[in-house]
Order: C-alpha cells, then sequence, then structure tokens
RNA sequence: GGAAGCUUAGCUCAGCUGGGAGAGCAUCUGCCUUACAAGCAGAGGGUCAUAGGUUCGAGCCCUAUAGUUUCCACCA
C-alpha cells in the first residue's frame, strides 16, 4: 500500500503514460444518461495547417478546468473536439509548398489540388491533435470531427439551400475585398487597415469643350483608367457650371460626364472626386446612383488590363501608378503632390494590398439573422463572460453589412450552385445532389467553380457536429451546448456567426456563455508573433516544466478577458507549486498506516480541524488508488486556499495571536471546495516550527495522529 | 471619427454586490528542520494616475482631466 515517490515532480514520468490509460479507459467518453445533466463544450476547431501555440494552449487549459469541474460533480460532459480545414490558410500554404516543386494549381487541376490537399490533413491534421494530447486535454476523441467531413458538409450544404430558399443568400455583382496575392475574395473582417504614408495627387482633367480644367485629387491616379465621372457636390457653388459637361479623361481617349452626388465632401481635396465604380465601393454607389459603368481596369493579380489599359496594359499596379503620373507630368496635366497619410486595406492571411473589385458573388444577407442575434444577448439569455464583450458584439451585429461567402478557391465546400449553359436561358438551380441537364431548357449545367468561406461551416459547429441535422441522439442530448471558450479576437469571425446560425438553424441558442479571454503576450507586452520571432512554444514548456505548470502559469495571475504577459519565472514558480503539491502527497504517504480502517475524529477538536480531517480521511483513498491524478484536478484551487491561508495567517499574527493560534483552517473553509492536503501540510509545518521556537521537541504532526493517521 | 480596457508595492498583476489594501517575483534577515533548498520561518515596502462629487464610510459608485493599450469605422 505505500508508495515511496521520488524527492522532486518529474512530469515526464507520468503525463504521457497517464494520459493513455485515460484514453485506453475512456474516462472523457461521453455516455448520454438521461438521469444526468448534460455539460458540452465544442473545441475551436484549430487549422489542421497549425501548431499548437500559447494560445491555443490557454484557451483549452480553461476548457479543460470547466470540463473536468463539471465531471467531477457528476454532470454527462461532453468535451467534443475536432479540427477546422481553413481553406484560405490551408490552400496558401499547399500552393506554397508546391511552388518549391515548381508547380501550380493549374498544372494539377482541381482534383489533383484536392487530392494533395486530402493528403495534408492526413499528415497533419493529426499533429494539432497530438499536441492537444500533451496538453492533457479531456477532449471526447471517439467524436472528433472535421469541418470539411460527410456530417459537417451535409450541414453546409442544407444550410446554403435553406437560406437561399428563403431569399438570404443571393449572387450578385458588389465591391469585395480582392486579394491580388491569394486570387480570392475576402470578407470585410479578413480585411485588415494599416496606416501608410502615401500621396495626394492632384489632377488637371481637361474640359472636353476647351474652356478650362477640373483639377481632382486622388491617391490612386492608376484608377483614372477606370473612372466612369467625376463628381461635384450639388451645392458647391464653385462647380455648379460644370455639372453635365463631361471632361476627357486624361491619358485615355475616352470622355466622361461631370455630376453632382451628396457623397463628395466640399470641404476635402479640391471638393472634386474621381468616380471608379470597379474599384471603390463608395463610387460603387455614386456609380449605381447616377447608372455610370462599372469598368474593371485590374486583371486578378492587379495588373492593368488588356484593351482599357492601352500602353499600361500589363504593368502592376504600381508601376502603372508610376509610369502614369510621370505621363501626367509631362503632358502639363500634374498640378501637384502632397504628402498624405492613409489606411490601406491588407489582406489578414498574406498582407498583400487588397484591391476592392467590383465583382458578382455569393452574400448572406445579414440584417434580418442578425436580429435575433441582438435580442438574445440583450435579454441576457446568452451571456458574454466578461460582459463588457457583449458591446463589441451588439455594435457589430447592429451595423452589419452583407457577408461575402464565395471565395475563389479549391479547398472548402463547393457552392452547391448549377448554372445553365445556354446563356440564353441562363437558369441557376440550387441543389444538393448535383444536376447535369437544365430542367427549363435542357441545356448542359456547370457548377459553380467557388467554394465557401471557411466562417460559414465553422458558424454550425455546435451543430453539425452532434449529427445535425438529423435528430441524432447526440443532437438531441448535448445540444444546445454550454458555454463557449474563446478569445475576444474571433468575436465577429466566429461567435456572431455561430449566435445567429443557432437560432436561425436549430431555434436554439447554440450555448448559453460564451467564456472570452485575452491574448498571451511576450515579456515586454507585445503580441506573440512569427515576424517577431517571440513566441513561446507550449511543447517545449511542457517538455521542459511540465504540462501542469504551462496550465497553471496560464491560469493564474491575471482577470477574465485581459491579456497577461508570459514570464519564465512565472512558469518556474508554477512548476514548483506542482512540485509542492507532490511532496504533500509524498508526505502523506509516508505517515500512513498501514491499515485506513476505523479512523475516528476525536471529540476535542475543534470543530473546523475535524472538518478538514474528515476530508483528508476521504482523500487518502483518492490518493492511495489513483496518486498522479492529484496533480491535474485540484491544482488551481489548491492555489487559491494556499494565497487564503497565508493572507489570513499574516493578518492574524499582526492583531497579536500567538502562531499556535493560526490554525486559520475556516479561513480555507469559506472557499467551497477546500481541498485539504494544503490545509493539512501548513499545519504541519506550522506545528514544527512552533515547537521549535519554544525550546521544544517538535510536535511530529500531533493532529495526524489523533486523526488515527 | 466611434467604442472599450488599463493606471494599486521596485516588476507582473489580483481585488466580485462600497467597510481588512493583497499575491507572486525581487529585496533584506534567519534556517540544509527526517515530505519538499524546485524548500522553510520572518521582515521591510503603497497618498490605489490627478481633481472634484455622492456616502457615516470610496481602490471600488458619479463627473472631468491626463497618460497608455486595443478594437471598430474609414473621405476620394
Amino acid at each position: 500500500m505505500k508508495k515511496e515517490l521520488a524527492k522532486t515532480y518529474s512530469p515526464k514520468d507520468f503525463e504521457d503514460r497517464l494520459y493513455h490509460e485515460w484514453e485506453e479507459k475512456k474516462y472523457f467518453h461521453a455516455e448520454i444518461d438521461p438521469k444526468k445533466k448534460p455539460y458540452t463544450i465544442v473545441i475551436p476547431p484549430p487549422n489542421i495547417t497549425g501548431q499548437l501555440h500559447m494560445g491555443h494552449a490557454l484557451d483549452n487549459t480553461l476548457q479543460d478546468i470547466l470540463i473536468r469541474w463539471k465531471r467531477m460533480q457528476g454532470y454527462c460532459t461532453l468535451w467534443l473536439p475536432g479540427t477546422d480545414h481553413a481553406s484560405i490558410a490551408t490552400e496558401a500554404k499547399i500552393v506554397n509548398a508546391m511552388k518549391q516543386e515548381g508547380i501550380t494549381k493549374d498544372d494539377i487541376g482541381r482534383e489533383g489540388f484536392l487530392e494533395r490537399a486530402w493528403e495534408w490533413k492526413r499528415v497533419y491534421g493529426g499533429r494539432i491533435v497530438q499536441q492537444l494530447k500533451k496538453l492533457g486535454s479531456s477532449c471526447d476523441w471517439d467524436r472528433e470531427r472535421f469541418t470539411l467531413d460527410e456530417g459537417c458538409s451535409k450541414a453546409v450544404q442544407k444550410v446554403f439551400i435553406d437560406l437561399y430558399n428563403k431569399g438570404l443568400i443571393y449572387h450578385g455583382e458588389r465591391i469585395i475585398n480582392w486579394c491580388p496575392n491569394c486570387k480570392t475574395s475576402i470578407s470585410d473582417i479578413e480585411c485588415e487597415y494599416e496606416e501608410q504614408d502615401g500621396f495626394f495627387w492632384h489632377i488637371n482633367y481637361p474640359l472636353a469643350d476647351g474652356s478650362g480644367f477640373v483639377e481632382i485629387a486622388t491617391t490612386r491616379p492608376e484608377t483614372l483608367l477606370g473612372d466612369s465621372a467625376i463628381a461635384v457636390h450639388p451645392d458647391d457653388e464653385r462647380y455648379k457650371n460644370i455639372v453635365g459637361k463631361m471632361v476627357k479623361l486624361p491619358l485615355t481617349d475616352r470622355e466622361i460626364p461631370v455630376i453632382a452626388d451628396e457623397y463628395v465632401d466640399m470641404e476635402f481635396g479640391t471638393g472634386v472626386v474621381k468616380i471608379t465604380p470597379a474599384h471603390d465601393p463608395n463610387d460603387f454607389e455614386v456609380g449605381k446612383r447616377h447608372d455610370l459603368p462599372i469598368i474593371r481596369m485590374m486583371n486578378d493579380d492587379a495588373t492593368i488590363k488588356e484593351g482599357i489599359g492601352g500602353k499600361y496594359a500589363g504593368m502592376d499596379r504600381y508601376d502603372a501608378r508610376k509610369a502614369m503620373v510621370a505621363d501626367l507630368e509631362a503632358e502639363g496635366l500634374l498640378v501637384k503632390v502632397e504628402p498624405h497619410k492613409h489606411n490601406v486595406g491588407c489582406c489578414q492571411r498574406c498582407g498583400t494590398t487588397v484591391e476592392p473589385t467590383a465583382s458578382y458573388q455569393w452574400f448572406v444577407a445579414m440584417k434580418e439573422l442578425a436580429k435575433p442575434a441582438i435580442d438574445v444577448v440583450k435579454s441576457g439569455e446568452l451571456k458574454f463572460i466578461p460582459k463588457r464583450f457583449e458591446n463589441g458584439y451588439l455594435y457589430w451585429m447592429e451595423n452589419i453589412r452583407d457577408w461575402c461567402i464565395s471565395r475563389q478557391l479549391w479547398w472548402g465546400h463547393r457552392i452547391p450552385a448549377y448554372y445553365c449553359q445556354n446563356k440564353d436561358c441562363g437558369h441557376t438551380e440550387i441543389t444538393l445532389d448535383g444536376i447535369d441537364k437544365c430542367p427549363v431548357c435542357g441545356a448542359p449545367m456547370k457548377q459553380d467553380e467557388d467554394t465557401l468561406d471557411t466562417w460559414f461551416s465553422s458558424a454550425l459547429w455546435p451543430f453539425s457536429t452532434l449529427g445535425w441535422p438529423e435528430k441524432t441522439a447526440d443532437y438531441d442530448y448535448f445540444y444546445p451546448t454550454n458555454t463557449l471558450v474563446t478569445g475576444y479576437d474571433i468575436i465577429p469571425f466566429w461567435v456572431a456567426r455561430m449566435i445567429f446560425s443557432g437560432l436561425e438553424h436549430t431555434g436554439e441558442k447554440p450555448f448559453s456563455d460564451v467564456l472570452i479571454h485575452g491574448l498571451v503576450r511576450d515579456e515586454q507586452g507585445r503580441k506573440m508573433s512569427k515576424s517577431l520571432g517571440n513566441g513561446v512554444d507550449p511543447l517545449e514548456i511542457i517538455d521542459e516544466f511540465g504540462a501542469d505548470a504551462l496550465r497553471l502559469t496560464l491560469v493564474t495571475g491575471n482577470a477574465p478577458g485581459n491579456d497577461m504577459r508570459w514570464t519564465k519565472t512565472k512558469v518556474t514558480n508554477s512548476r514548483n507549486f506542482a512540485n509542492k503539491l507532490w511532496n504533500a502527497a509524498r508526505y502523506i504517504l509516508m505517515n500512513l498506516p498501514d491499515d485506513m480502517q476505523g479512523a475516528t475524529l476525536p471529540e476535542s477538536l475543534p470543530i473546523e480541524d475535524k472538518w478538514v480531517l474528515s476530508l483528508y480521511n476521504d482523500l487518502i483513498k483518492n490518493v492511495t488508488s489513483n496518486l498522479e491524478d492529484l496533480r491535474l484536478c485540484v491544482g488551481y484551487l489548491l492555489r487559491l486556499v494556499y494565497r487564503a491561508y497565508k493572507a489570513a495567517y499574516r493578518r492574524r499574527r499582526r492583531d497579536g495571536a500567538r502562531r499556535a493560534e493560526c490554525t486559520c483552517i475556516h479561513h480555507a473553509g469559506r472557499i467551497k471546495a477546500a481541498p485539504p492536503v494544503y490545509a493539512v501540510y501548513h499545519r504541519g509545518n506550522m506545528a514544527v516550527d512552533a515547537g521549535k521556537r519554544r525550546g521544544q521537541q517538535p510536535r511530529q504532526h500531533n493532529d495526524f495522529r489523533l486523526a488515527g493517521v
């Protein structure tokens, strides 16, 4: 029965072995039990391309604490794990890898590319799963899912068709953010703005009737190739006389009209704006109001288009800018150049400056969908913790714009839209089953080449993973889920979309609580990033200090929702604390009698001591039967007890109490689930110390003797 | 332009509904004490950013100011 333990805790000797044992014995497998209440968390699915970073470590540690806590409370707990296909991120990586081999997507075609992608998933998808296990995450791996697996795909298709039939998904020409590097559209939130030093070019557009010039100011002179008009404010006295006239578009032989529109700010620039409907969202709107042609002057790779660009055709947008400015200057049309700071949209993935471009894409109409998602949070039915994050969520939802969901990528859920190839017919069919012949005219049909935004499938994650749209037993029992744990940085991307999707498709909120945490920053408070090279690899920390040291570090010492700083001394402290637990257990084992039966508490003990010692007796069984489990289940609570104890102890000493009087056990009692090991441990030390001070022999831990230990 | 967070010990940060100013690290002192030196026992250290207000009482509530960080929007 007695065990002899090493002097210091060596995590490596236990972690992997224990995890295997847990897995083998299916401790984390959720078996539906109608007598129990369910408690469900779905994991924020990491990208298959991803490697475990500190953000994952924090996020999953919090989930693990919640799920283990509920499991111990007797709930039927399900922590559902899985991974995300991460369309654009994965595709970019594969394309990159192919580049090393000198192959392009077009060389191998769609089928070939997808084969590679699945191979990629097979190789790297497992890596992050292994890393989550290293962390000690108590997921139900029997239920592991992937956003592109059969079930999830079915859910995606059904949702697309339902929304289409309700008129909430439409196909249309809008200005979207185009990434010339990834060669796909991206949504508004995938576009990040960056302040850049640019210039304000003042250019004279000659009036067609030769009566003079109109001076416009622009930050993007090269787009003049796509101008359809120039605009002034209707109330602007300076320009009243030219509205309706034509101007000659410099460097081309086109003439464009001068229009009046309230969009123009009289105070800004010269009060005259060039209107380029194909390459600016505001100009696009103006263009619609005035029925102006939409002239795309750039190709998908942001080079100037043949046929429109004249001598600039084929040039990169920035080279074209230089050339055009030089030519304008040569023609005497360049009035002046002013330095100008402005914000430029960049692709979140690759950092390339996005090109706003008019393009036919699929959109989700968001206004109606947002309403219930706003109500459910306002009413308090669905809570964010901390509450302050509700502000941002509500602001975003109340000002929401339609969501561009189509991507010009291959790795993802292909859009189930089929177009009749007979141009006179033009029929579009949305169907799950595929269709060869047009039901209207009999001509061949062709499926849309595009795939869906990766977040379209993650939006369904809380129910698609449980079997929806089938009425499965899992869905029935575990849905709606309880808590969602994630960082504040993906509230718009993911949380918001899960909320409206859940409400729309299942009629229920997908979860009740959203626990938001902050970012793990480096020692100087900077974001951990690849470019700075300041990231700390959780796996290296686990290797050196153990998973518990890592996890304790991540969940202590900062308030919910706040960012935290990563410091090595903190990990060392946590490692030392884990060792302290180890030694508390070691101490107990050394003092254990061979026979624990019949131990009773003497009457004379104070009530709080009895309480602790009774718990202690219970604990003994756990300690002896499964000693190592101590390290995971009680760490955090022990930390709290330790602090409460120490604070109370000092306070009472200052108030003049003698050391021996400072049991302080009742302070520990204020903490609901106070585990007794640490309290016991402290009593022991205090007794020894008090005895020494009085010049006596140490009391040799009489309390334990009294308790029959 | 809009919004949110932060400002408490030398450092990193807790402090929930108003009543005790706290933790870890660092510093200093004494200890290799039969579970633990990855340890133990102690000590010093704060005008809680500033200015007003509410209250019997404010780190906490209200108003303003300053500094700082972040998010959102994005006028050519």
